[in-house]
DNA sequence: ATTGACATTATGTACATACATAATAAAAAT
DNA sequence: ATTTTTATTATGTATGTACATAATGTCAAT
């Protein structure tokens, strides 16, 4: 019996997932319990509750109070991904960043917008349109709407120095929301700002964002062709 | 005063959020410390630890040792996705699954796919291409590299009955990995396969899983126009 | 002024204990 | 046989205590 005399959670978890890795414990079957666990690693069973927590988390582990823990049969693989703001991401690859703003302007926005934005009827909404670069070339074409219901002070904010993205992430600290990403073809408008062929396949992303019920902005990104978005498993 | 009579983490949290959303703490600043903040809250430190270690967590906050929390400046944002099987996928849309493998044979891999693989020069590797459809619709063109020094066991598989991606999830319990997202037009094989124009704007994603350091697969999915992705932030 | 030793401090963790809660199995009532 | 009640059990959480650790500031030695 070789004891490794540590009993950080973190040594309890590697050894945990080992015995999972090595097959000891197979997709589906019934880990033994939590005191079990403790009494056979030589600590307390918080420090396992703590192990099994969090790899119940990540999705390794599925855990049911009364029925047990079993390995996770990994129906669904969970992928994640930091999407920092326009800037770093142009300026990691030692690129200029630069951005021009083409519009912007209080409209009553499309019906989907509005929907989506849960708006009231015939309010207006702050409308901007902008070119992000990365050096010469644009990286990003980019067409948001902001709910002035929810953020009022964003009417003060200059554009010309800061991005509407850059001061949101920085003013507004904690929203929720969705992000869905598809492929399209660049239609007219989006073509030319990204100075690339009509029918160029490109990525477009629509990330709506939430404080509590109430829409803070919809954003549409469309990206240059080639653009890799990358996560982690 | 109201005294909302819980001190669960997730009260403790929600009561932290709170004064973030609302302006009490702004990005950048430093929030009492936890023996504080459980003294205010009337709860044990361990409690409000637990509630600040989440945030943490997911971003919202930045902790360090002797010096503090603080609100985070939120230079980026974590999305998530779970990405399920694709016959789970399919018959969320209530659709009826079925899939087709084009070829399954072994290969020397081409220089990319063997150096991402980080394969042996001059070993073969399990390749395997398939198409999934959705009803009678083409959904998604797999095109698939297996090392078999990694998963020896895949050999005797017969993917008649269930897809190999099915079988690598519930047999290969932990895996880590990238999974990246392009949007490219399709080529002649992929056209053909997804019964599309050859210049359709489509999502190609691909997916490299490690064992330890041992590469277990490389997957390219090619999905058919219209799809998307949808994430949570 | 710079370096190094040391105290200070806020977060991080481990543990024992106690109780809460959800899901299940067993027992009782219909 | 079916439903309802009750007991059981494994996970989930809260707390006090103790100590670990990393980062910072302080003060003395050079």
């Amino acid at each position: 019996m070789t004891k490794a005399r540590s009993h950080t959670w973190q040594d309890i978890q590697q050894r945990i997932r080992q015995n999972i890795t090595d097959g000891v414990w197979v997709p589906g079957q019934l880990i033994p319990g939590e005191v079990t666990l403790a009494a056979q690693f030589g600590c307390a069973r918080t420090t396992v509750n703590r192990a099994l927590r969090e790899l119940a988390q990540t999705g390794v582990i599925d855990r049911k109070r009364k029925a047990g823990t079993r390995v996770a049969m990994m129906k669904a693989r969970r992928v994640t991904a930091e999407i920092p703001v326009i800037r770093s991401q142009v300026e990691a690859q030692s690129q200029q960043y630069r951005f021009d703003v083409l519009k912007r302007k209080f409209d009553v926005p499309l019906v989907s917008v509005k929907t989506a934005m849960k708006l009231r009827k015939g309010s207006k909404a702050l409308h901007i349109q902008s070119i992000h670069y990365a050096g010469a070339a644009p990286y990003i074409y980019e067409d948001r709407w902001i709910n002035i219901q929810t953020i009022p002070q964003v009417v003060e904010v200059d554009l010309g120095q800061t991005s509407v993205n850059e001061w949101l992430v920085e003013n507004i600290p904690f929203t929720r929301g969705e992000f869905v990403v598809e492929a399209i073809e660049a239609n007219k408008t989006v073509a030319r700002a990204l100075k690339v062929a009509d029918c160029a396949s490109i990525i477009k992303s629509r990330r709506l964002t939430w404080i509590e019920s109430r829409s803070v902005t919809l954003v549409n990104l469309y990206y240059a062709p080639g653009y890799q978005m990358k996560f982690e498993i």
